[in-house]
DNA sequence: CGGTAAACGAGACGGTACGTCGTGTCTTTGA
DNA sequence: TCAAAGACACGACGTACCGTCTCGTTTACCG
């Protein structure tokens, strides 16, 4: 019936993905030494082998072109939690953002949120992909943990995962004391104070 | 036998205090339109009516003038909390920082914890001023609690001011979640319930 | 055996006639405002709905498709002299010129003039197109004259088409005089000198 | 008196006098090779070992340094013409014009007579600078020739100066005809009868 | 009171990056 | 084969700040 099902059939010469995929890494590597301030679309052009304006026609800019690159990264990307008990899985997992935090890559992560203080679309893309995904995994994690009855249910889930990821960010941010895993478990005995098992 | 007790007395033409009050003032009011990235050493030079050379015989850079500008401005420094209850002027307290988080001026707050990410001076004067000086007043309020036996005193007070001022900063600069008074008040809510006053 | 007389039949599909007079006017609408530099394979492609590679596949460049834009206009295309005396038409079509140099299509001439600098092409294609014809009708108005005893004839016609045109355009390059009918009249009046009627 | 006879005193630290040198040494250059599309403010800016904002803040463009390096240039400041009796001066002088126009550097006049086609600033600076100083010196010997009776005095000696050097531009800018000697001294042979010795 | 030293305005300067424009070529799809 | 669309490298554009520097001038203190 429908002849064309694809909905949007691109026109003209198609894009090269290795030119994109090209530019990404460049972003990665300067981004990994020199952070933030060295990723310049000059700097990225010259490492990816690719023209100015080519950078400019996948992305309006050097910071979009990093957030993307840390995006899609190891840090950007936290490994998912293994399976145990809810709080164990929750612990293993927020042992895996401090020790991200803690690690250079920390720095990295810091960086973007500072960039996305700036400019509304990177603030988005940060938002979406980054804190989000760790919010939605947590957020699952935290609701085994009622079923389980490892957790009482009758608080507000988004508090309890301000209150785990807020303390995180903020030593990342400040750095006026350290992200270690006691830091973690501290935590989370907290949250336990907070959310009390029934009975 | 030293005629002359203060370490350094200055030589030459003595410095117009005029001169350094004009240039935290360009540079207030460049960060409050335009924020962080608009003030330039250039803009503040021109809009002080003073010259480029001499925004640096002050400061090193722009953001450090911008730093200053802002520790000096009425949003870096939070008004001290009244005298009540400790706990109400906890709450009090928190509900000044809440207010001005939501305020336009709480861009300059999430764009000077930006800024402290890069450069090791800008971090340590932002610790010193401002993150410092919010801690020490909360601090000194929990103690109080504590001694009013509104709040149990067997755990970590810097766990505490964490869970206190980690969500604010966290809703702040992911712009997640609305940041309210009644944020607040489930904040303090929750802290009851992770410090219980004994018995 | 050759079943194919015809010397270049054309395969596959035929240009579409109106690509290329697409092409044509819209340099020539570019080139009326903006002059020689807003003609660019850019603009002509996009106010002709024309894809850049098609404006290429025409002509090699931008300037070139100018040089033909102009020389299809009515500015690069001088209107013949009517019929009289031969001197009376010789001043007619200088009077013609001098009136096409001084409107503003004029700078039109002189922009193909400095453009004919650069490309050889196009120094071929103005000097066969716009100067030959220029002086191939005066050259013939010149000997008309001779026949009709209005002028000698031992001098050599080549310098005295130099001796007509060359001031002409050279203050119309230069600006540095006004180009009107009495200029032209006192150049022909000059003419006369160099060439007098014999007796 | 005159407690200060300098009329505008510099301020600020002083112009570097090798750096301006420098930059017209390279555009000079850069005009031998390649001509007029050759000098670029990128290029210019690496030959002299200057930054490019450094070129801006002497000029306003790339073809206005070329205009000045031209201008500065042997090609750009013909020789005066030596003593003798005028008619020979003037011949001396044409001749000395053909030359340059003839030999390699004669493109470089082309072009920048193209240049000043587009941007006004260059249009004057050409005419003041090369026009107008050809003129003048021709202008004078012409006066001197009739002052010695070898021209007649009544014609308009500025129809006189169009009459040469309109064809020699002419020639140089369409490039038709050669220009060399036999030609400057026809146009001196039909410049006499234009403008005869009285009786 | 006159010398000295620093503050200060002005602006030059090299440098790095910006974001844009135009060029000419190439690749793909479709007519 | 033409044509439309668009990717792409290249080179240049003109501008914005940066941080440093070199001047000349002004203003205080101090011997």
């Amino acid at each position: 019936m429908n002849r064309q099902a694809s909905p949007a059939r691109p026109r003209g010469r198609p894009r090269d993905p290795r030119t994109r995929a090209a530019i990404l890494k460049a972003a990665r590597e300067l981004l990994a030494r020199g952070g933030l301030t060295a990723v310049t679309v000059d700097g990225i052009a010259d490492r990816a082998g690719v023209s100015r304006p080519t950078v400019y026609r996948y992305w309006p800019n050097a910071p979009s072109v990093a957030m993307e690159a840390f995006l899609d990264s190891a840090v950007g990307a936290l490994p998912p939690a293994g399976r145990g008990g809810a709080l164990a899985d929750l612990r293993a997992r927020l042992h895996a953002v401090a020790d991200a935090f803690a690690a250079p890559g920390g720095r990295s992560v810091a960086a973007m949120v500072a960039a996305a203080q700036s400019e509304t679309e990177l603030a988005k893309a940060f938002r979406n992909h980054f804190i989000a995904r760790n919010r939605d995994a947590a957020r699952e994690i935290l609701a085994r943990a009622v079923r389980e009855g490892a957790l009482g249910g009758e608080g507000d889930p988004e508090l309890l995962l301000d209150l785990l990821f807020g303390p995180l960010f903020y030593r990342l941010l400040m750095g006026h004391a350290p992200i270690d895993r006691g830091f973690v478990d501290r935590l989370i005995a907290a949250l336990r104070r907070v959310a009390p098992a029934a009975g």
